[in-house]
DNA sequence: CTGAAAGCGCTAACAG
DNA sequence: CTGTTAGCGCTTTCAG
């Protein structure tokens, strides 16, 4: 079998707890002690196990990440971000994907809780009934959200700011002469994209000349935004913009449209939201509002280490990351 | 503090053994019992630790995953096969970036045995030393490679036939009439790059008439594709066809070649490998070389936990998945 | 079928 | 500064 703290504390001729004190490098041990306990453990390759540390410190040193699909590329980012943040504070990150299922995320949580991780970031489904943010707040683990799926009060979020995204894309239409605008989503009741329309709807209804933005719900993938389009397209022929709500329906909605016909921009203008890395490779290349990913998750974890590190209860934190627009190819002015 | 066993044995009113073997299930219980138990077991809201089952079984339900960057969508597609494995046998899977770093991989490699973790999927560096597949095999926990890094038996290994691949993109290149014609792929000694390449130089060279193709290596990712085919440009300008190592590398090498006025595939023909959900939907649409993404990822953790589940030393199993050529747009006959 | 007891490998008081 | 002693929560012999 693998060797043990006993095994060097033997060959050192010293006791366990002086081991553990040793490699721990805590006070109180005679440097001259240590050094030998280190060096006996050296030539052992004695390797501590994190489990048996783990069952009575109560910290099993891992954190878990539940994504909806980590095959979309703003999750792989924030995953990235996340895991880097994780390894850099000694970390391991466990990857779950929900698929958005209120159910196997339950399932997820309660398994990690079961693993004692030291913390859960978790993209949640949208709208967590009363009952199911207690459940979760009853596992006593910090939970870092994603997106708005809870009251203020219930966790610390941290996102990029949707609403204001939302608007920038809305304002960025308006002014390019856009009257005959769509806003094509994911499902109802998704924490960020709620927002992101919520602040594109506003910015279209304050502006100068109010116009009212058709919208249509759907899937939040490549799929999604072909099926959005085509339904759109029937609805509404004369749309002269559309506003996707991510990068990856909006190449879902680039491919449906040129595949009726339609040009872009030239026909319609079509802004996304992400700037995923394939957004500029794409033809034409896509304008859209950029969101710093990486540092999502990479401030996720650190808040989530920090709450981690406390006692039970903090106030949640909450924040929100600044986004702009990158404009591109996908979007022209419109001339009646 | 959370409930445990002797809480629910308590309850009970039965030793915490029998309430071990009637939530394991076990055989041995009286069907009264058990029901009992079980019942009691609910009530309090019990959850198993599994840390503290860990620890006595020596096994942690936990697999790791290790993949050069989990932003590749190559990656994020393997892992999500995995994760869905790993969750269907109620098993974690823990996501580790080690951007084909050696000291990066093995510090991981290291950290994950502490964790006990009860298999590795990894996507090597390449090239592993004798020392270094020693030092792997050494921590005795079954390893199952994404990629040829190490004597066929030293672990098992999973892939795509990549020199199956990489042949067909050269018969297909030749067939269409290219004699011109470039290889851009990743860093030397990169496994399943090497046997692509292997694969595509042969089927040249076993042309009816021969031909020797101009390779460059150098980074595998979008940017790698733009800086080679600039080179590439530099070096060769007559090149009429390229095989990218991978999808990511021809978007870059498409839009290196675009950003110089090369039209494709009229004036040079551009075929990528991996077949990943974006290539048909950038311009040219990508004919490309398909391997099962997903499949692999699977297949992976299957076959990792079949080698947890025996004893130490199992013969290494090799298992090598069919590819095919996905014909899209980016290529075209070349007539001079 | 069930209880008692040992112990997984480690940390953490508490003495000395 | 170091050794002794309890466990952490659970599984697993071994008796009964």
């Amino acid at each position: 079998m693998a060797i043990t703290i006993k095994d060097v504390a033997r060959e050192s001729g010293v006791n366990v707890s002086t081991v553990s004190r040793a490699l721990n490098g805590e006070y109180g041990v005679h440097a001259g002690t240590r050094e030998h306990v280190l060096a006996i453990a050296k030539r052992l390759h004695y390797r501590p196990n994190r489990v048996a540390r783990g069952l009575v410190t109560g910290r099993s040193h891992s954190l878990a990440l539940v994504v909806s699909d980590i095959r979309n590329p703003f999750f792989a980012e924030v995953a990235r971000g996340a895991e880097d943040a994780a390894y850099a504070a000694d970390y391991d990150l466990v990857l779950c994907n929900s698929d958005l299922d209120a159910e196997k995320q339950l399932r997820y949580v309660q398994s990690l809780m079961e693993k004692r991780v030291d913390g859960i970031l978790m993209n949640s489904v949208a709208a967590l009934s009363k009952k199911q943010v207690e459940q979760l707040s009853g596992f006593g683990v910090p939970i870092v959200l994603l997106n708005r799926a809870a009251p203020r009060n219930a966790f610390s979020t941290i996102s990029a700011d949707n609403d204001a995204g939302g608007a920038l894309a809305g304002e960025y239409l308006w002014k390019l002469g856009h009257r005959k605008i769509a806003h094509l989503t994911g499902p109802r009741h998704h924490g960020n994209m709620t927002d992101r329309a919520e602040g594109f709807v506003r910015s279209l209804a304050e502006a100068r000349k109010p116009v009212k933005p058709v919208i249509l719900h759907g899937k939040n993938n490549f799929q999604g935004g072909v099926e959005l389009a085509d339904r759109l397209l029937a609805l509404h022929p004369d749309t002269t913009a559309i506003f996707a709500a991510s990068d990856m329906m909006a190449f879902g909605v680039i491919r449906a449209l040129m595949d009726a016909g339609r040009r872009i921009p030239e026909d319609v203008s079509v802004i996304g939201f992400d700037n995923v890395e394939l957004s500029a490779i794409v033809n034409p290349p896509l304008t859209t509002i950029h969101q710093p990913r990486y540092e999502i998750g990479q401030a996720a974890v650190e808040i989530l280490l920090r709450l981690a590190g406390r006692g039970e209860h903090q106030a949640p934190e909450h924040r929100l990351f600044g986004v702009h627009l990158v404009e591109r190819k996908s979007c022209l002015e419109h001339t009646s």
